[in-house]
DNA sequence: CTAACTGTATTATTTAATATATTACAGTTA
DNA sequence: TAACTGTAATATATTAAATAATACAGTTAG
């Protein structure tokens, strides 16, 4: 379902929140289609039950999934709303590596090159993960 | 000297080997150039000499500088080619990022206007960070 | 109604990384 | 010699993350 590194200094359940985005955003789960229980999950990811709790508060919390006690957690409508400060987010990321990178003496020509490489990436569906 | 963030996930000696790095690529501090002392950059930032000594052993090991016991730390001559690998580095981050903006609907011609952008900040000096 | 699901909350404990505090030893230099 | 340098070691404190173990309540299929 989802690959954890679980070594990682990232920990577990921001990693699951970040994963339950990316499936939110690509719209591999849509509008009001329910999740995985709690339970089930962590027994899924052999990871304990309080730390799925922990990420599905916070994805909660920011607005991408909502919770109805007894039934389950489902993907909130708003949630491609989410993807506009999701965007801005990006453009200032974007912003600063790129601002780095010339920095460092990469060309604007490298980098255009490196668009047309994520473009044909994106449209031939290749995952870039 | 530094601005360090205490509070940030991130630890600080890992910001310390980021700020001197930066300073050694952007030749703010040139080859064989001496660091601050272990004991008076930790006075100055008012951290544990511990950490300080934790950065260096870092980036000695990463080949950004050298160090000659009793006398100081100093600026590796080789410092500036590590360089190509952060271009490597950073060149793999920008794929990543870009082909994430194209996903979320970014256009290509957002992504170039950045690139304007970061070029005249580049130009001019101003600070990215 | 009951069993088996759901979410939610609480408390205690473990673990690992980070940072500090302290002390010590040895090379360098004015 | 005094005051710097780097280096090493040990003990301690702090914090975040994750686990473990329960408990309580709403939902739903049989």
């Amino acid at each position: 379902m989802f690959e954890l590194d679980l070594r990682s200094r990232q920990p577990i359940y921001e990693q699951l929140v970040e994963k339950v985005k990316e499936l939110i955003i690509h719209e591999v789960w849509k509008s009001d289609e329910q999740l995985p229980s709690v339970r089930w999950l962590a027994k899924e990811l052999t990871i304990n039950p309080n730390t799925i709790q922990k990420a599905y508060r916070e994805l909660e919390h920011q607005g991408y999934i909502y919770s109805i006690p007894g039934k389950g957690h489902f993907v909130a409508p708003q949630a491609k709303t989410m993807t506009r400060e999701k965007v801005e987010t990006m453009r200032n990321e974007l912003l600063r590596l790129i601002s780095e990178a010339l920095y460092l003496g990469m060309s604007k020509e490298d980098i255009l090159s490196l668009i047309e490489l994520a473009e044909q990436s994106v449209k031939g569906g290749i995952k870039h993960d």
